[in-house]
RNA sequence: GGCCCGUUCGUCUAGCGGUUUAGGACAUCUCCCUUUCACGGAGAAGAUCACGGGUUCGAAUCCCGUACGGGUCACCA
């Protein structure tokens, strides 16, 4: 275990959207591999066809390129939803053949047995036992020897069942009375007597393998060697655990994460929290392909990747230093897993918004301009040059968190006010105002309609008149924007130059006559 | 309910036996900057480290118990 490889594995079940917090354990799975040179594999489980839902797999596939951990093995390699690697194929129901022989080794070790019991005996075995008292009956080391299995029918009886095709499942064996002792990298020593653990189904009646099964089969063959996973997975750890053991293989090293709860106090964040909280639970948009529900996802919400694994980052972890802007590098180089705390984190989406914004300050002046550029030919169909748009950008930049805020928030730029804030026009507004515009109009065309020069004549105009900044101010800003707040009004006119400079003061006296 | 895990400001967290009058960030509030709104800067408020016992010269840090919270108990993953 000291000098192996480090092989990670992401495992997600395809049973629909991601969610962040599915996101966030491959983040940690990701920047665990890189920061010790090793793989990052993306495995899917599709063990369960029931539960398939169509477009799951194009999904996680395109919310970690998304997010740039893309696998370096498994699923989703090169982007493509086919698998490649060594150990193709990495999608467990193409890998049924592999789980059988492991089952029978297990049988024929007596680690393992065969149970006939059909599901209605079982449902009803567990209405009755309700009903008796005990909320939880389990098909353990105690009520196995009352079962029709493979440990109490005859040898015949069970040879018959096989000949007459009945189905079966197969149970591991738990023994009973032992302490299974494990220790977790984030939590420790973590104990469990093998009597609370029940004889799980390793092979289903369809002849496929549970999850139980498959991921230890899956993760010994992958050569895996350090499975890190959720947190809702630990009580199931023990079994794993065993089943090496069973196997005689060397036991991975496991690290099971915090959950990441909802920020109204109770419960881990579930995919069916939707938006319902007010934020997006999703990477990207998702929309069911039967009933056509539609989730948001941070892409489209507007997050850059960075910003929303930088967040995701910090929601468990944190590098022990005062240092919270991260990039996907740093965080590869910082990351380990001593750092990953234990209790649940509570998701802060002010706290997420607050990491858009530090990367909308430090991202790369270019890319911001292509992105404003092509942001405002889709919104306003209006194709603008890169000079005007870097003064646009980097004048509204300041108060937004998004790049789509600053696309929404600079309309003016584009389009004429269509109504005045009333209640500053109410203010404000007054006869002597229309004429000061009026005047203003007049000494503003006389300039070269720069920032400077406005705001000079501007203020040389209020000297001469006696009038103060608020008086004045207010009014030609609700002339030119509507609105009484905003970034200088004197760099807004240079920006829209002085034809619709003068064609807004002259619609405003008009209008608010 | 059984089992397992957890518990430091409202939130994310630093802290891994003495350097702590418990540090940072988000949110909140105040002031400064400013034509407004933001940004930025300076500050304030906010945690008897869940509670109770130990161990120790000394505990947020180690141990035990209690409470509370969470997870999990399928032929799902």
């Amino acid at each position: 275990m000291k000098n192996k490889r480090v092989r990670v594995r992401f495992a997600p079940s395809p049973t629909g959207p991601l969610h962040m917090g599915g996101v966030r354990t491959a983040l940690y799975n990701y920047l665990f591999a890189k920061k010790n040179n090793g793989d990052f594999l993306l495995r899917i489980e599709d063990t369960d066809q029931s539960r398939y839902v169509e477009g799951s797999e194009k999904y996680i596939v395109d919310s970690l390129r998304w997010c740039g951990i893309s696998p370096d093995e498994g699923v989703g390699v090169n982007n493509s939803i086919t698998d490649s690697g060594p150990h193709s194929p990495y999608r467990q129901s193409k890998r049924k053949d592999i789980y059988r022989p492991y089952v029978e080794k297990l049988i024929r070790s007596g680690h393992a047995y065969m149970a006939f019991d059909t599901p209605e005996e079982l449902s009803e075995i567990r209405d009755k036992s309700k009903k008796a008292g005990n909320p939880n009956w389990q098909y353990n080391s105690i009520t196995r020897a009352s079962m029709k299995n493979s440990l109490t029918l005859s040898a015949e009886d069970v040879n018959n069942k096989l000949l007459s095709k009945t189905p079966y499942v197969v149970r591991v064996k738990m023994p009973h009375g032992v302490e299974i002792k494990f220790h977790d990298e984030v939590r420790g020593w973590v104990s469990v007597n093998s009597v609370n653990v029940d004889d799980k189904v390793l092979m289903k009646g369809d002849g496929l393998p549970t999850y139980h099964l498959a991921n230890v089969v899956d993760d010994h063959l992958m050569e895996i060697s350090h499975v890190i996973r959720g947190e809702e997975w630990l009580p199931s750890a023990p079994l794993h655990v065993i089943l090496y053991d069973y196997f005689q293989w060397e036991r991975p090293i496991f690290a099971h994460l915090p959950l990441l709860l909802r920020p109204d106090g109770n419960g881990k964040l579930s995919k069916r929290d939707g938006d319902k909280l007010g934020f997006p639970v999703f990477p990207l948009n998702w929309s069911h392909p039967e009933t056509k529900e539609t989730a948001s996802g941070y892409k489209e919400f507007g997050f850059y990747p960075e910003g929303f694994v930088n967040m995701l980052a910090f929601l468990g972890w944190n590098p022990g230093t005062n240092q919270e802007i991260f990039s996907l590098e740093e965080l590869v180089s910082s990351f380990n897993l001593q750092k990953v705390s234990k209790a649940g984190a509570r998701f802060d989406y002010d706290k997420a918004r607050w990491f858009n914004q530090q990367q909308l300050r430090i991202r790369d002046e270019s890319l911001l301009i292509d992105e404003f550029v092509n942001s405002i030919k889709l919104k306003y169909g209006i194709s603008i040059q890169n000079e005007w748009a870097k003064k646009a950008l980097y004048l509204f930049m300041d108060r937004a968190e998004f790049m789509n805020q600053i696309v929404t928030d600079c309309y003016y730029l584009f389009e004429d006010p269509v109504d005045y804030d009333s209640k500053m026009v109410e203010k404000k507004w007054s006869l002597n105002a229309q004429l000061w515009l009026k005047d203003l109009a007049h000494i503003f065309s006389k300039t070269s309609y720069s920032s400077d020069e406005i705001e000079a004549s501007f203020k040389n105009y209020l000297n001469s008149n006696s009038l103060k900044f608020s008086e004045l101010g207010p009014v030609l800003r609700l002339a030119i924007a509507g609105k009484t707040q905003g970034p200088s009004i004197f760099t807004v006119m240079e920006l829209i130059g002085k034809d619709i400079s003068e064609i807004r003061i002259n619609n405003a006296i008009t209008t608010l006559n």
